[in-house]
DNA sequence: CCTCTTTGTATCAAAATTGTTTCAAAAAAT
DNA sequence: ATTTTTTGAAACAATTTTGATACAAAGAGG
């Protein structure tokens, strides 16, 4: 399970960020002051760090000098929208800033990319009882492996990276059909629809992927 | 909960706006003079400002020159109803403007319209104990999940990003079933009354969804 | 009260969307 | 080159959603 932490004063806030990225599947810790982060950071690993820039005792900027030589990858969380901040942001080092308010599916891709370009990605996903060993390619349900197409494959990694996030069919295509996004009408085939019946087949996953009606499709708990 | 700001020195008004968007759920600040909307604007953060153009020490015009790099997006108020004003008024950036006096549903309009043009309308709403989850097409009242059809969603949707504001008739037909304004006779037809039926019955919004005779529905608190 | 207008409800068929089967072309493996 | 596997198109079935119709109930105004 990767770790993540969220340095961020502002409780409602981290409490909300906690929340999401727990659900998504992350191990969270949340800390309100640069310079209790900096102390967590002495003795313990993390994978990715969330960080305010307007911080009470150690302040972002100065937290980011302290983290820089651990390669560990951060995005800033900024209330001043000002172009300075988001210039001063990325060449302190940081990976990618967002301004809030923001949106939790912008921070959970944001998060999914800089995770991915630190290849930090975990290369073994798991949904209930579904294990899927992305190195591998080897799916089990339980203790059986079960065999998956390429094209099977690749869903049940999208789904299982954004379990409990509704995927619109649109978004669905653009991430596992991105050769057909340039074609004419989607909506006039099945094969999404097709592929989703042979996951919920091969996994018995009648349950747990939803169909979101004329919407798209969700893995959910 | 987004956060409004307002500097508008004539008090009565301010008052009014400010009783209004926050029975809307917005978070508003009130302030009457450029000067102090200038520091607020140092350490918070807003979503959206309503500013007027005539405004002791500090005017609107100057104050936008201070909010623009900002971007945040701003209606400006204006009293004048010169052409002049109004040329001025959008070329200094801002984003819409209302002459005095303006109907408060007029205001609430043009606020919806901006946020939604800056991407700044959240995500997740609640009315009472029913949560709208629009990013996921989830919506929950307490903890339990209620499944909603689209139509039912949208027309959801439109309630609670206004309630406590009667929506008439025409204007729930031109945001939920904009396909139907051009066809002949929409007073013949039930479809409006069946969908807010199936929303009482759904959610148990008998007496919250109250329908306003000769003129429409509202979801009131 | 009675009448007219407006709103609420039940029923049901049409329309839209999703699920399933079959099968041939394309890709991969042998 | 041949066999096997994978993929998705086409046709069709099932399901869900939607709104028309018809009628009942409620409100307004005399």
């Amino acid at each position: 399970m990767l770790k993540i932490l969220i340095v961020e004063d502002e409780k409602p806030i981290s409490d909300l960020i906690v929340m999401n990225l727990t659900r998504a599947g992350y191990n969270c810790t949340a800390l309100y002051d640069g310079e209790s982060a900096a102390d967590m950071l002495e003795t313990n690993n993390f994978d990715l760090i969330l960080l305010d820039i307007m911080l009470p005792k150690i302040n972002g900027y100065e937290l980011m000098e302290y983290i820089r030589p651990m390669n560990i990858p951060v995005i800033f969380i900024t209330a001043k929208a000002s172009l300075d901040d988001r210039i001063k942001g990325l060449t302190s080092g940081a990976e990618d800033y967002l301004v809030k308010p923001f949106e939790i599916v912008e921070l959970l891709a944001r998060i999914n990319i800089v995770l991915r370009r630190y290849n930090k990605t975990e290369s073994v996903l798991t949904f209930k009882d579904i294990t899927v060993d992305t190195d591998n390619h080897i799916v089990k349900k339980g203790d059986t492996a079960i065999s998956l197409t390429p094209k099977e494959f690749e869903l049940l990694v999208v789904f299982i990276r954004n379990k409990n996030i509704t995927l619109f069919r649109d978004r669905l295509y653009e991430l596992v059909w991105p050769e057909l996004i340039y074609s004419d009408e989607l909506s006039e085939t099945r094969t999404l629809d097709l592929h989703i019946q042979r996951l919920r087949k091969k996994l018995a996953l009648k349950n747990d992927l939803k169909t979101i009606y004329n919407a798209g499709y969700r893995l959910a708990e």
